[in-house]
DNA sequence: GCTAAACTGGATGTCTGTGTCCGATTTAGC
DNA sequence: GCTAAATCGGACACAGACATCCAGTTTAGC
């Protein structure tokens, strides 16, 4: 197993971005799952699991058999890294009370209103982040790439 | 087993955090895991492993034997949110490329580093969320209570 | 239509987080 | 010191996330 490095964020929502990102490198090149989990050091396997999730919501297009591959499914500008956690692994906002308290349930406590305000935050940044913006950082660093 | 409620905060944090909320509530009295169980509906015989662990970094005072229970460890003023789930469960920002791409070394690609931007959010939301504040918090919904 | 390339879906395996159980240890009160 | 209340520590059980494998299906090119 990849050791673990990313935590509050699963595996899967740190293959599924690096697919996407690479998948968004060459926006009209299709790339076989081979090619894509080299690229971007996932298990093949399991990388295929994660594309099924990203095709059925049309996050990537793919195309079988003979040639075929997958694409991105939409425009960088318009898909941001919130599209692709919430496909594979939604943030959930708490909007309930976890214990059921019936008195919280319009209203939750400090406690829970402190952690949604967290999950909230998350949801911002990732909301605001599209494929284009990642791409186009000033950012000596190009994602996936040793440059 | 509990439903999954919570989301991106494992339930040890969600538990963790509840028992000390609790403690908080009567700073000065003993409780014992089962009463402590019971005001949070968490399973007794895991919120016994979580207050070990919370015992083990001081965040709660154990007394053993009769009569005996927990108490908070700290002051409320001065313990945070953070304190709490980075003792169960810590966050850990994204310092280095999760690729290990020697380019990334010192300067993360775009994509991490939001990821780490959006865990410096939470990090920052419960660094300056003190037990005081969600316990004075002008809020009808008491933590854990039904009022 | 045959073949080989490529994805699909289901079955299976493994590891970690969550949860339980119980004997050992500590300690207050008699 | 005896007893009962309470935590401690280790062993065990279970479920879900991560990962693999393979037979089946699709399709381009001959």
């Amino acid at each position: 197993m990849a050791s673990k490095i990313v935590v509050m964020f699963s595996q899967t929502v740190e293959y599924a971005l690096r697919a996407i990102v690479h998948l968004a490198r060459e926006p009209n090149a299709l790339q076989t799952t081979a090619q894509i989990a080299t690229a971007t050091q996932v298990p093949g396997p399991y990388l295929s699991k994660v594309l099924q999730t990203l095709s059925r919501e049309g996050l990537v297009t793919v195309r079988r058999g003979v040639g075929g591959g997958y694409l991105l499914g939409k425009s960088p500008e318009r898909l941001t890294i919130y599209d692709v956690v919430q496909c594979v692994d939604p943030i959930r906002r708490i909007h309930t009370c976890p214990l059921e308290l019936s008195s919280h349930r319009k209203r939750l406590c400090s406690l829970h209103k402190k952690m949604d305000i967290a999950l909230e935050g998350i949801e911002t940044v990732f909301r605001n982040t599209t494929l284009t913006e990642l791409m186009n950082s000033p950012n000596p660093s190009v994602p996936l790439c040793n440059t």
